[in-house]
DNA sequence: CTCAGAATAATTGGATTCAATTTTTTCGAG
DNA sequence: CTCGAAAAAATTGAATCCAATTATTCTGAG
């Protein structure tokens, strides 16, 4: 049953597990697929996370599920009650307006600090990135590579605990909104906005950048929650009719 | 002999124990009793975590334990290795400056917030902080009113999560400094300063304030690391003697 | 038919048990 | 005496089992 974990003793990194030598977890494991559904959205907020179900899916026992569990609860991704189970948790508005407050507060240091490193190599691969979300159509991989693009931008600061916290909170925000709100605004101005960023950081007005992507950030967040909160609200009425 | 756990479970909240009727789950329990260890300092950075030898301390399996364990290394506490255990974790220099600068930033921007709102009984009351500060010689009690001083000047800015989230950092980040270097500058210099800056709130100087608070906090976090070094740099040499 | 309350099932929390891995100790060759 | 390999002990990881709690169904009185 297990014995794929099992199996996996000697040196026989065959298939396509474990990418690097490194022998992982179960529980270890269970985590990382847990995120995974649920940062993709396949797990929506609220859903209930059965552990019996989760443990039989994965072909595990209940116990790595429930330290997965744990462990999810401290990242923020679940919420645990006792004796009730656990769910994948939610944000309400105002958490997802802190969480973009606290964005374009870090993320514009993090541009003020990178600016002066910055390269042509730089903004030759975030205009790469800008390139490549405008051609691709597709709205699952556009969450990445808006990442990936704001982060080429914040990489040569070298503040990578910050980083990482940026972009787990990036993250964290971004599976609450529903597909059908996201990209407000559309993409055209969304291209637009991150090609006059590089530009402006071309020119090096370290404070024109900072300005542009805090009200970048906090506009495009002061979008998306006015819509997800006007779906809200028709979610409550047809709950109401219902 | 562990055996009494199972049968007497009674969790006899006869002393200190669950203020409120509700009852936690001996995970949660184990998880806040490990926190605090940490944070205090009485499980120094480093020190190896065994579980059964925790679980007999606490009157409780292992499985708990082991929960607690995944939850606190989620939080950044312990650092968790594949059947080699759990340890206090370390936090390097670097991550150490960096968590300060996170900190000056989003503190900066919190007072910044919080400033216009800002009242004559907010000011009373960081004085009081300050001036128990000043009248209690315990070092130990110090960092928590050198928060609860920081945090007055922070609530009215009504951004729970930001606050939550400094309070992490702030107390993550000092319990990595041994006792004998911590205040430094002394007492004196931090009163002053605290002092200062309440003064420039109450002027309503918001760049002032920002200004001072920041360098205060990174002014303080410099000063502070440079003598990490040293020490471990002594600690080094130490331990080629040997 | 509806609703309160008991019986039952489903689910979580925790302890015990077993397997796998690492660390320590033992023992022997050089 | 030192070094290294093998055996033993200690420790972690995970599965199964049991207890406690919550959700659901059944039943009967009104």
């Amino acid at each position: 049953m297990t014995s794929s974990a099992a199996s996996g003793t000697a040196a026989g990194p065959a298939s396509s597990e474990a990418p690097a030598g490194r022998r992982k977890t179960t529980s270890a494991h269970v985590v990382d697929r847990l995120r995974e559904r649920i940062l993709s959205g396949d797990l929506p907020e609220g859903a209930q996370l059965r552990q019996e179900k989760l443990a039989s899916e994965l072909g595990v026992s209940r116990v790595p599920v429930r330290e997965a569990l744990h462990q999810l609860e401290a990242e923020g991704l679940v919420t645990l009650v006792t004796h009730k189970g656990a769910v994948v948790s939610g944000l309400s508005v105002d958490d997802l307006e802190e969480t973009y407050e606290i964005r374009a507060q870090l993320e514009g240091w993090l541009l003020e600090q990178a600016m002066p490193i910055l390269s042509e190599k730089d903004y030759a691969r975030a205009e790469a990135l800008v390139a490549e979300m405008e051609s691709d159509p597709r709205d699952e991989t556009w969450s990445d590579l808006n990442w990936r693009f704001h982060a080429a931008l914040y990489a040569p600061a070298n503040r990578p605990r910050t980083l990482e916290l940026v972009h787990k909170l990036y993250r964290n925000a971004y599976r609450h909104f529903p597909l059908p709100i996201r990209l407000t605004g559309g993409r055209e101005r969304m291209s637009r906005e991150h090609r006059m960023l590089v530009e402006l950081c071309r020119k090096g007005d370290v404070a024109a950048a900072r300005e542009h992507l805090t009200t970048h950030i906090l506009l495009g967040a002061r979008t998306l929650i006015s819509r997800l909160k006007a779906l809200r609200q028709k979610e409550a009425a047809d709950e109401e009719v219902r």
